[in-house]
DNA sequence: GCTATCGGAAGCTAAACGTA
DNA sequence: ACGTTTAGCTTCCGATAGCA
């Protein structure tokens, strides 16, 4: 259940777990020190001023926060929040903070709540997701998981849960976590805001009537955007011998087919790579799987044509980028990889960062095998060649087969690219094994200089 | 020193997708 | 049904520049 950092990710497997385990039943928990009778969970005391943060990071502003139905903020917000479907529930033992702070109108309130709304529940809920509880402004809004897990983001360490032997939590040099809304002008500024209305910044700028939640658009990924997407690119693209494709299949569904039917499709399926025929290297596409793996050889005899993927980071340059750099990567990866971010030509990327990449980079030269495809001339990059100058665009599903000694493999350039200016990282999934590859610096410089010669 | 600007890293949400 | 993936959004760090 912990990570190695002694953490409980956050996971709503995690969450149905701890909702029948004995993370509910706080008597069942290990005490470090003495419990709350008024909340019946174990204490962890932690000097207020050193201790800000809860247990996943999320700021927890200590003097005169707001109080609702006599229950001051300060003491009762702490709690880590697991969702039982029915409100949210605090978990016993999480706490970073004393629950002996908690005022004995506190302590009432909470009993009230709880005997109304749940008298047979052997949990404790919030008083702020209570049924009839007013949500205060601040720290919760009407989030509704405000405790999700932050502190991987922010340096704000959590207690050393559940080993650790110390009453004192060290938070070291925790800085306050997102607010779940910046204001309008924060969010313009992309800066730091403050849950607070006005926030501390338009107090201190004088722009407190303009100091309004900034409005958000809807996340998430959009309804049929799989299905339009590949409308869209049916619609555009042509395979070498002119002729439009007849139909769509997904990619894990032609994958399934026989080879040259699965090559079709896919040729339908993605865009335009470059195509080599034989007496071009893949040294000539310096930063894709050729040069990468440091292959530079002839095809084997068998393979009558080799198509070269020209790298996506090169394709980025040759498509125009003008300079907008909202243009970014895609985050996350696919669960099989190994988790690895970053962009080596970011201006705060480090030496031993970089470095970082180019292990993994060389690590995967020893794995991965020559990329080549049969009857298959030509393929897209999907909307590259309608994105609008200096729009994001990204590669996804991008698939090789790999023809190279025996076996037939399907391979999947797992990752989307969209940077403008930055060197994408990206990560190759082989079905049977897993590895990544990113461009190292000197690499994208050698791309650049052969791009523009 | 203060403030504004902004690129982009890191994180969040929810629909689509995969799988048992 | 449920877990995972992923598109598209968010916040805000940190570099940089302008100004008094």
């Amino acid at each position: 259940m912990y990570n190695q950092n002694g953490n409980v990710p956050f996971s709503w497997a995690n969450v149905q777990r701890s909702q029948n385990s004995d993370l509910l039943e706080p008597e069942n928990e290990p005490t470090s020190s003495s419990s709350s009778q008024a909340f019946n969970y174990t204490e962890r005391t932690i000097a207020i001023e050193h201790a800000p943060y809860n247990y996943y990071g999320r700021y927890q502003e200590r003097p005169a926060n707001p109080v609702h139905s006599g229950v001051p903020v300060q003491d009762l917000s702490h709690r880590p929040m697991v969702n039982d479907l029915h409100g949210l529930v605090p978990v016993p033992n999480w706490d970073a903070y004393s629950p002996h702070t908690a005022t004995q109108q506190a302590t009432a309130a909470v009993q009230s709540l709880e005997q109304v709304h749940h008298p047979t529940h052997n949990v404790q809920y919030h008083p702020y997701h209570m049924p009839h509880a007013q949500a205060p402004a601040w720290p919760y809004y009407n989030h509704p998981y405000p405790d999700y897990p932050q502190h991987t983001r922010r340096n704000s360490t959590p207690p050393n849960y559940p080993n650790s032997d110390s009453s004192e939590v060290t938070v070291g040099k925790a800085k306050p976590p997102y607010v779940i809304k910046a204001c309008a002008s924060c969010k313009a500024s992309h800066v730091a805001c403050d849950p607070g209305r006005p926030c501390q910044r338009c107090i201190r700028l004088g722009k407190t009537d303009t100091c309004v939640d900034a409005t958000r658009k809807k996340r998430g990924r959009p309804k049929n955007s799989t299905k339009s997407q590949q409308q869209q690119a049916t619609s555009s693209m042509t395979d070498s011998t002119g002729s439009s494709s007849a139909e769509t299949t997904p990619l894990h569904k032609a994958a399934n087919r026989d080879l040259p039917d699965q090559l079709l499709e896919l040729s339908q399926i993605l865009g335009e790579y470059e195509v080599s025929s034989g007496e071009q290297t893949p040294a000539e596409y310096p930063n894709m799987l050729g040069h990468s793996l440091g292959r530079v050889s002839s095809p084997p005899a068998s393979v009558e044509r080799r198509v070269t993927p020209l790298s996506p980071s090169a394709v980025l340059r040759s498509y125009a980028m003008d300079g907008h750099s909202s243009i970014r990567k895609q985050k996350s990866l696919p669960s099989s990889f190994s988790a690895r971010r970053g962009s080596s030509t970011s201006p705060n990327s480090s030496p031993k960062r970089r470095h970082s990449h180019r292990s993994t980079f060389e690590a995967a030269q020893t794995n991965i095998q020559p990329v080549m495809l049969q009857h298959h001339q030509s393929v897209q990059y999907p909307g590259a060649q309608h994105r609008p100058t200096g729009q994001p665009f990204k590669f996804q599903d991008t698939s090789f087969i790999d023809v190279h000694g025996s076996t037939q493999t399907r391979i999947s350039l797992a990752h989307t690219y969209s940077t403008a200016s930055s060197a994408p990282s990206r990560a190759i999934h082989p079905l049977s094994s897993q590895f990544t590859y990113t461009d190292s610096d000197q690499e994208i410089e050698n791309q650049n200089m052969h791009h523009n010669r």
